[in-house]
DNA sequence: CCGTTAAGGTACACGGTGTATCTTAACGAG
DNA sequence: CTCGTTAAGATACACCGTGTACCTTAACGG
């Protein structure tokens, strides 16, 4: 700010203050129309700014979108819950997933398959960047449950561990839609419960 | 045939024959290069023929990547299983989904992102014809293990009953690959059966 | 204060889209 | 068998987004 901004003469951003409002003008591009309809053009004049701009950082399509990506990305943490009971956490796991990063996730799932067939990264690999470290707090989760006396010990499978978030992603997947309350709770309670007390876990 | 074919003069196709050779040059294409670079010319080349024939029948690239999505699909017929029991028929269901349609799934999933942002298209729409009816052939198998004993009637609800199918699908998404036999045993034999078990319905 | 750096603007070649004609082969009614 | 109708196949064109090149001028730093 400060210096002057002289007769309607506009102050010319540079360096990191230039980059970031870059990458929030291609995050807006992309969130409003998509990895199809995603043009420089309309990332530049939305940052008002010419490509060639974009194109000294960015050589490619992708790789202004990964970057814009991973900009959102960082933007918010991950936290464990810790309400006290077993099926608190992992309501509020699902819960907090489904609020913070739904957006994100749908954007990323929509473009998953051109980002996996430009990099050749596994989907996978950038399910953890979507959803962070959801895997180990589900860990920590059941860590605590046992700790509380509330879970045995060394029956809970990998493959257990895994169904909640399993099951939200699927759904996700294939509504590109924010999961219903109701649903996690469906989720938790007519899955995952039982099948902890089916095993013996409870 | 028949007729002649003076002087390397090329037969000119029509109706049917011609928009078989169509979808058949257009899937050949998707599955070569995916939907991002998926191009009219490209297919047309591949048919011999111009763009102007492809146009004359489907006038978008969602379009004709839809119709030869579903050329595709009507391909291959999906059969209930009955083995005799329902950890057999489960099983057979999930392994027939595995070897019959996971190039065709894996080609699909590569390029659902850009195709629902394109056409508005909920992906569950697209995965019924994925996969066709599996999600009723659960139904039918369910019937029959209740007609055969083996499995109490009324207390298996709809998330449940799709709980299979839905962990093949994820994993599926997720590795780009056919999912090994032993993870078709596991989501039977420490998800499915055992949940049955503590719902009461075995 | 002046030299260097990079922002911002403009122009261009290229490739894919979608439309509009034009020709000519295939088909079908008489 | 012939002739009129239909549609296949071939161009051509305007339009748009891409990626590059080049120029100018504002911002920064010694």
């Amino acid at each position: 700010m400060a210096r002057m901004e002289q007769t309607g003469v506009r102050t010319r951003r540079r360096g990191a203050t230039l980059e970031d409002a870059l990458l929030a003008a291609a995050w807006a591009e992309l969130a409003k129309t998509g990895y199809t309809n995603f043009t420089f053009d309309a990332v530049a004049k939305r940052a008002n700014t010419s490509r060639a701009v974009l194109y000294r950082r960015w050589s490619s399509k992708p790789k202004l979108v990964r970057a814009a990506i991973a900009r959102e990305i960082q933007k918010d943490e991950v936290v464990t819950p810790d309400t006290g009971s077993l099926r608190g956490d992992v309501i509020a796991l699902l819960t907090q997933a489904n609020g913070r990063r739904v957006r994100l996730a749908i954007t990323l799932l929509a473009h998953l398959g051109d980002y996996y067939r430009a990099t050749g990264t596994s989907i996978a690999t950038l399910r953890n960047s979507i959803y962070g470290d959801r895997e180990s707090n589900m860990e920590t989760i059941i860590e605590r449950a046992v700790a509380r006396g509330e879970v045995k010990p060394g029956v809970i499978s990998d493959r257990i561990l895994r169904l909640p978030l399993d099951l939200f992603r699927q759904q996700l997947a294939m509504t590109y839609a924010p999961v219903p309350a109701e649903e996690i709770a469906g989720i938790v309670d007519t899955i995952f419960l039982p099948l902890l007390k089916a095993h013996g876990a409870l």
